[in-house]
DNA sequence: TGGGCACATAGGCTGTCCCTATGCCTCTGC
DNA sequence: GCAGAGGCATAGGGACAGCCTATGTGCCCA
């Protein structure tokens, strides 16, 4: 399912939106960097994608239609999951010495960080960061090492030597279509969640792995085989939202569908999905720097978190 | 704050899940209609713009490095936003006769539309949408004179001759940065929200009059000049994560930032900011066809949320 | 050891995008 | 009433990115 050409141009929507908020099409211009008929001719090509005009010219400046007040808050958040793109890309280069090294877990890095560092720029625009991503035990290596100033992981007990503090919390769901069977009870025992072939991550990722220990703690030695095992997070989305079969995934993974109701949650009786997520760092070296400010953005989400449940 | 190249052409970003999903970089790019070595050069230039490894190439496919995971996941939301917004401008092009014309507020149409259009999407798939932006008055109208078949408004009394069901919820929110000095106690009497300058969008606006609507219902006539007026949402939000001031939005306006406590909620004290948004049709023409489907994709939302409360 | 599969490289072409220069319109101030 | 400034549109030319076909290279497997 190839993208629509017609939105994968991010630059003519970014420039709507400037046009919006400075009033003026040359003010947008110069915003970006560009000769004003430049940006003109880029809106106006624009407005012939979309097929309806979006601004209204007049010889004072521009000023959005209906339409354009519409393509302009459907354009915002595509625009804002960009920035996060690119703030979570920025902090994989590896190229430029780097005053602050992240070591964090997939479910951290994927979800979480990429707000994180956005937040850190806006406090302390110049520094610059480098993430490296693995398990929990990759993470406490090299922080213990020294190779990373603070580590962030998803396991219940911390490593030796390192101090810990919660920033998140993780929680694998079970999800299905809302056409699936199990989408009208919401609700399943885990012994038969756990005779059910589900779509999951490959054997060996922690998401695949965290699910087994669960059911084991749970006293539920044997599970089924996977319906399907698929290498990335959007496959196994897109498999359950086909229909194929219930999904096993993080909850941060499929908030936004849960909440256009894509997906569907199912609560599985009898069995603690939960993960804390915790800051690591040698123990007695308190962070400082930008590594104290990252700590105290993170940390920030999860009182928000608490306030609200 | 113009956009970074780096992230403005989505085409390479949905090139590169492409490949996760599909395992080898040929069947990608057949995918994506254009040649491999097209597919490939892409691939290795992205890569040069990451700065690392995306891709694990071997004589059987290609595979995602652990950092192409990570810019894969980061991307996906990305794409989904792309997708949302792309089903908006289909609906809004006029240009071919249309099996289904919708007339919708403003937030319904920016904030819950496109993922029901997707919905339906998948339901029907050959069905052609047209959408009317304006407020409750215009929907209104144009359902009553047969121009729309379906309408969705957001005031609390629905005008002669339409029936109506209740398909979500609207809320204005106050919300301010997390340094603001309301953000420490979360909550202002519905008198000293009233008498603070507030970023709000313009006079006239949907949101302007609801909040002074539901002012005026608690018995506080007369609120401060705003200190901002605005004419798009991502202008006030962008005013009020500068901490300029409190502003007042939708709820649905506003999620992703609480979400990641970019912005913070205050609750104002004995003031209803709710408003329920209803879809309407003609009394007597029970919607039939893609109106109907529509109508039960819609419908589900708020029987969803309704669950989670 | 040869064939098939998958990715890389080479060469050439097309099209897009951007820039500078200029024209037209409107509003404003004298 | 007129001149100037601000704002958008148009014209023309040049640079670069992206795509295609054809071909090369490495690996696996029979």
């Amino acid at each position: 399912m190839p993208l629509p050409s017609r939105v994968s141009d991010l630059t003519s929507f970014d420039l709507l939106l400037s046009v919006a908020e400075l009033g003026s099409i040359g003010r947008a211009a110069k915003a970006h960097g560009m000769s004003q008929p430049s940006a003109s001719e880029r809106l106006r090509t624009l407005e012939g994608r979309v097929g309806v005009a979006l601004l209204e010219r007049t010889s004072r400046g521009a000023r959005l239609t209906t339409a354009g007040q519409l393509v302009a808050g459907w354009a915002a958040p595509v625009l804002a999951r960009a920035l996060d793109l690119d703030a979570g890309i920025t902090s994989l280069r590896a190229d430029r010495h780097s005053q602050l090294r992240i070591a964090a877990s997939l479910t951290v890095a994927e979800y979480l960080l990429p707000a994180w560092l956005i937040a850190l720029r806006t406090v302390s625009p110049d520094t610059a960061t480098v993430l490296t991503a693995g398990n929990s035990v990759h993470v406490a290596e090299q922080v213990l090492a020294g190779r990373a100033d603070l580590g962030f992981i998803e396991s219940t007990d911390v490593p030796a030597g390192l101090t810990s503090r919660v920033v998140a919390e993780d929680e694998l769901v079970v999800v299905v279509a809302p056409g699936h069977p199990w989408a009208r009870r919401r609700r399943v025992t885990a012994v038969k969640a756990a005779a059910t072939p589900l779509v999951s991550r490959e054997s060996g990722s922690g998401t695949r792995q965290a699910w087994e220990h669960a059911l084991g703690t749970a006293g539920i030695g044997e599970s089924a085989e996977p319906l399907l095992e698929m290498s990335s997070t959007t496959a196994i989305k897109a498999a359950a939202i086909g229909g194929i079969g219930p999904a096993v995934l993080s909850i941060h993974a499929v908030r936004a569908d849960l909440a256009t109701r894509t997906l569907v949650r199912v609560e599985v009786s009898d069995l603690d999905l939960h993960r804390a997520l915790r800051a690591v760092w040698p123990a007695g070296r308190t962070p400082r720097g930008p590594a104290s400010d990252l700590l105290t953005i993170a940390t920030r989400s999860v009182t928000h978190r608490a306030d609200r449940r």
